[in-house]
DNA sequence: TATCTTCCTGTTGTATACAGAATGAACACA
DNA sequence: TGTGTTCATTCTGTATACAACAGGAAGATA
């Protein structure tokens, strides 16, 4: 293709600047990706490779990559008689989806608790507490407050799988956490419009403290249970949303979920 | 390359048995696993493109998905530089995969514990029982006893998962299962040979009655805590086995444990 | 008009060629 | 003898050609 015989800085330059750096494998997969959160490529249609590269302006072997991948992660799944479609979720996949975080950070966790963590991680533990902290307490009409809250949680929520100090339950969060509606952050825009928003921060923050506060004193049970229940305030803000079109919008992947399936 | 320009049934029939009607790609990735948990390919080694081409005999292409599968099953990893590497594993990576599967599966034991199972899967789960009853009262000296325990026990497990009633799960599950070491059945074989034998089928028969009835009495917490501990008996098999070397030899994957690392 | 057959188009699975990158060996030099 | 450098080899990532296959449309026949 055209692209190809172009020197490589002239490449580079006129690509978007994600995109930068990575192997066509990758940049593929991450089109592919934005393609199907969005709902460009509708739930249930097949992916033919050609249109990809049309689409995507790689070839097909990193588009095929990409599609393997992406079927691993289960936004994708591979056809019988060959190829593969964009995967439609039920709100019940949601929910499931959510249980197992759930599930697998309250592991995480108790190991954590368990096993015991080190000074550093406990202190950079509160450093994010605190700041999480301040953006809950403060005034929730600025702009990117919300954004802020997202990152910082991600950011606790990747520490506290980490610190369980096992790459094998970490590899497996991850993988759940591929879907991005089953994310700890994915229903926080949703809700962020209501009244609520407040409320619902406010106890989802305390519920980090707990957890936090169990780890640091080797309660595992009980920091398996709150962080458990923690991913259950998820589940309400599904619930919430699944109410509203407008706010499933919000909601990362919100495209791929069909609300009340037959 | 020859092969390929034979007519399809020569092709079909030259083959061995378990290969036919497959892709080039499944037969490709059936054969690297095949390489990898038999510790043919030596764990931490780099898994040369070209060098599994000339022993697999399928080209490149195919070598090359089977490759990304197994890396997302985990039992490859991929170079930061390019390529993959069989992986090692240690003892602790076994026993988080093992409390990992027990975590899941109490998941879904419990699920399908508050979720309530069919009259039908009801039957089919009191039907294994049952021969798995057969199975731990008779002589475990017969021949394939063993053998049909880990069929047997194997289909319990699935059903199991299976009556969760949430794809999500399941394919979860079957993630971690994709390790070997992590399955149910993993240590069978290895404490076939010790006197212990007979009392761990025991318990572990036990557990298998106590979660069925806990599921159709609706009692999920029960479900759940039973089955994790019912995981733990893999645990405590294979902190027996890794005492022996000829012990791992019997476990799937054995070859890929690294004991006691550094 | 309904149904079966045939053929054609589009699609995937596979093999392979090529370019750029990495790795390791050989060699020069301190 | 140890160390840095250069070069050749090997390898991976990507593009593309080709063949088998699936699915569907058009046409023939009852």
């Amino acid at each position: 293709m055209a692209e190809a015989a172009l020197p490589e800085s002239a490449a580079e330059a006129s690509r978007p600047r994600e995109d930068r750096g990575h192997s066509q494998s990758v940049r593929a997969q991450l089109a592919l990706r934005e393609l199907l959160l969005s709902g460009e490529i509708a739930p249930g249609s097949r992916l033919s490779e050609l249109a990809i590269v049309e689409r995507i302006g790689v070839s097909r072997t990193p588009v095929r990559a990409a599609l393997t991948m992406l079927a691993e992660e289960g936004l994708v799944e591979p056809i019988p008689s060959g190829g593969f479609a964009a995967r439609a979720f039920s709100e019940q996949d949601v929910r499931d989806s959510i249980e197992l975080r759930g599930t697998l950070e309250g592991l995480a966790a108790r190991l954590a608790a368990e096993r015991g963590i080190g000074a550093l991680a406990a202190q950079t533990l509160r450093d994010l507490l605190a700041r999480l902290d301040e953006v809950v307490a403060g005034p929730l009409g600025a702009p990117d407050v919300f954004e802020r809250y997202i990152a910082l949680n991600a950011e606790w929520h990747r520490q506290v799988t980490g610190l369980a100090g096992s790459r094998v339950v970490e590899r497996q969060i991850e993988r759940v956490m591929a879907l991005p509606f089953a994310s700890p952050s994915a229903f926080v825009m949703a809700q962020a419009q209501t009244e609520e928003a407040r409320r619902i921060l406010t106890l989802a923050q305390d519920q980090h403290h707990a957890v936090v506060e169990a780890i640091l004193q080797r309660e595992g049970a009980r920091a398996e249970a709150l962080m458990r229940e923690h991913s259950r305030l998820a589940g309400r803000n599904l619930a919430n949303a699944a109410r509203s079109r407008q706010a499933m919008a919000q909601v990362p992947g919100g495209a791929l979920i069909r609300l009340r399936p037959a």
